[in-house]
DNA sequence: CTGTTATTGGAAACCATTTTCATTATAAAA
DNA sequence: TTTTATAATGAAAATGGTTTCCAATAACAG
């Protein structure tokens, strides 16, 4: 009923995503209400959701955008390195933000195959930025390959899971 | 039009894959003629076959093996732990031996977002098997999770693809 | 051999994602 | 503000890997 239009006033006003917006815009894209929308769930949920889980969460103040735009605008901003796509083997794609507003950080996930549950895991994080660091430079004279990305995901079974036989 | 039948001698007779038999058998699983196909392209090719691949290399030999049951027997070969069932962001499931016959071993991957060349490698993996092993014991402690498995996957563009623009 | 039942092939179903295409809305120009 | 060029959209249909169904078949214990 209201904030649906977009935002008319100059750049300072840009409060809360200006990064977003510049993207947008600088690549030539156009800023839609249904682009902003989902920026806004991506941002006010903690990561990990599915299209489909976005479409639910947009829908109700949006009826009139859909499944199909949740989809192109994912992959746009995963394109722009804003937004990761992330697969958990579940036969469906999962999407967080690449960079929270609060500043989260590239992170690893332990994922439970018993529940589904998925935990970002940051600790850790100095040893394993140094061997990867390490690892990718060996990898990539020795392969003569460049090295763009990563994926580290630890599966397992969960404190309630590893109860249950 | 040989070696069709199953295997009836004696069980010392199983050079090969006695593995695979004992396995197959010992579980209440039938070793079926499709079965031993299957096995057969697992073993002689080196890995990353989709589905479609392995059948299309069975059918010439046995060309009333359907491709439900290449899913079906990975499916099983998998859940044995004989296989691993590996994605690399295609939208189609490969699959490669869990340990080949010659005694390959547990590998990571890199993998080519330009051609889809997927390297196999096992350098590094003497100080990557040492940070892993601390960190899934720092993780295990942390989030009481029993960690069963984990995927590595570098991306990027192989000496070909980063040429290209 | 025979009987039990795991396994099979083929067709249909499934289901996340993509494509198509006519319509609409954004943003720049006038 | 009005006009204009065209990026973006929604709905429906298509896609394509994988699963499910089910009647027919084959493995193998007895
Ligand atoms: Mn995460
Ligand atoms: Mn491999
Ligand atoms: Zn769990
Ligand atoms: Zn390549």
């Amino acid at each position: 009923m209201m904030k649906q239009g977009v935002n008319v006033m100059p750049d300072r006003n840009c409060r809360g995503r200006p990064w977003l917006h510049g993207k947008f815009k600088g690549c030539g894209y156009r800023l839609t209400m249904g682009r902003e929308a989902i920026l806004g769930v991506l941002s006010k949920h903690a990561g990990h959701l599915s299209a489909e889980d976005i479409y639910m969460k947009v829908h109700p103040g949006h009826p009139n955008v859909g499944l199909t735009t949740i989809y192109r605008t994912l992959d746009v901003l995963s394109n722009l390195g804003l937004v990761y796509k992330l697969d958990f083997g579940e036969g469906r794609a999962r999407y967080e933000l690449a960079q929270g507003p609060k500043g989260a950080h590239h992170h690893h996930h332990l994922v439970c195959t018993g529940c589904n549950k998925i935990i970002d895991y940051t600790d850790f994080i100095d040893e394993e930025v140094e061997l990867l660091k390490e690892t990718e430079r060996g990898l990539s004279r020795k392969y003569d390959f460049n090295i763009t990305n990563h994926i580290i995901q630890f599966y397992g079974l969960c404190e309630k899971c590893k109860g249950k036989k």
